[in-house]
DNA sequence: TAGATTGTTAATCGATTAACAATC
DNA sequence: TAGATTGTTAATCGATTAACAATC
């Protein structure tokens, strides 16, 4: 199908940034110029970013923005569908579950899942809380890769596992806790209160 | 009080990380070695990190775990509590309201408002839910300096003008919307769906 | 043609890794 | 003393910025 062009990772990182920029942008063409402006980095760092990509520039216009909106869905598999599934029916699980703007990026939520009795059959949003004991079914069925896990830490890593036995290939931890997984699966760390010192540092710096 | 170290912003962010790991240490000294190994890096670029410190190391020993805790919570001013409010009581803004963790980094979530008077009056943990017009009353008695924004787009960013007037200073911004601020307050953006663009890159490149 | 903008190469900057002396 | 580990300097690597030719 398509070959993986290299990236950089500092252009990965911001390739994602130029998506969602043209995501609201009702031009037809915008130049690196535009772009950088509106993301106050470099308008060379823009181009040098894109040249990596198919989409080339016209001179004096810029670049044609649904050529390159549509080689950046390619680009990250915006346009097939991905499973998720959220375990943990907490309300950090519940908002996972609910979050509308997954659909433009790609990824369904199939299932939201506890182990808790009380919270099962539980209305959220499109879904009803369903009893952990669905999870291979819900995997199986929906060929779920992605799992928002919003468990409590004393269960992380067993839940863990027992995700990457059924196959999941991502496993997106809000738990806190430090996963150990084989190196074929990507753990992704949402750490709210590791996200917070970088606040703390710089209320700190303000008070010099 | 103390002046600020220059730190690198690579060190700064692994700086975090180290935090994080010494938390779970129960031991009274940690080599570089161990650190690295825990993080998958590697152990000279700890040691190049923690020689931005006070702190020092002890030839065969390592570093004394107290100490690089006590001055990594002096770095980050963990110690002396940041009052954060907590703006949409929707699920994400009741799972910011009720994060255990912010305890450990020095967060207190001071309340949780909304401007739809069908959730106001609504128990989330320790918080009721307050009306918008009590977000004034709330910063000025509680100091609040950080705001965890979870209102819908099309409110974002008249909500953060009325939060900055007030004088918070950090936008926690789950909102999705790019926020136009005055240079000196700090916005945090928070954007799931930017972010799971990751994990399909990676599920599109295990399928080559 | 002149002007604006792309795309690329070279120069600079910053971050990581390698090497190794210092020290307990 | 020998061995382990720190701390620092030098070398390498990668990312950004500067410069500028190509092009519409």
């Amino acid at each position: 199908m398509c070959e993986m062009i290299y990236l950089p990772k500092a252009t990965l990182e911001r390739l994602k940034m130029y998506k969602k920029v043209l995501e609201s942008v009702r031009k037809e063409y915008i130049s690196s110029e535009e772009i950088a402006q509106i993301l106050a980095i470099n308008p060379e760092l823009v181009r040098k970013d894109l040249s990596y990509l198919k989409t080339h520039g016209k001179p004096k216009m810029g670049y044609l923005v649904s050529e390159l909106k549509k080689e950046l869905n390619d680009l990250f598999g915006v346009n097939d569908f991905t499973s998720m599934v959220v375990v943990g029916a907490n309300f950090l699980g519940k908002a996972l579950a609910t979050y509308k703007p997954f659909e433009r990026a790609g990824v369904k939520v199939v299932a939201i899942l506890d182990t808790d009795e009380r919270n099962v059959g539980e209305r959220v949003g499109d879904l009803v809380v369903r009893e952990i004991g669905a999870l291979e079914r819900v995997v199986r069925r929906f060929k779920v890769e992605i799992c928002g896990l919003c468990v409590s830490p004393d269960v992380a890593q067993e839940t863990a596992q027992k995700l990457i036995e059924l196959g999941v290939k991502v496993i997106w931890n809000f738990t806190g806790v430090r996963l150990s997984v084989p190196e074929d699966v990507l753990v992704v760390d949402e750490d709210f209160s590791t996200r917070v010192l970088d606040m703390k540092r710089y209320l700190l710096s303000r008070k010099k």
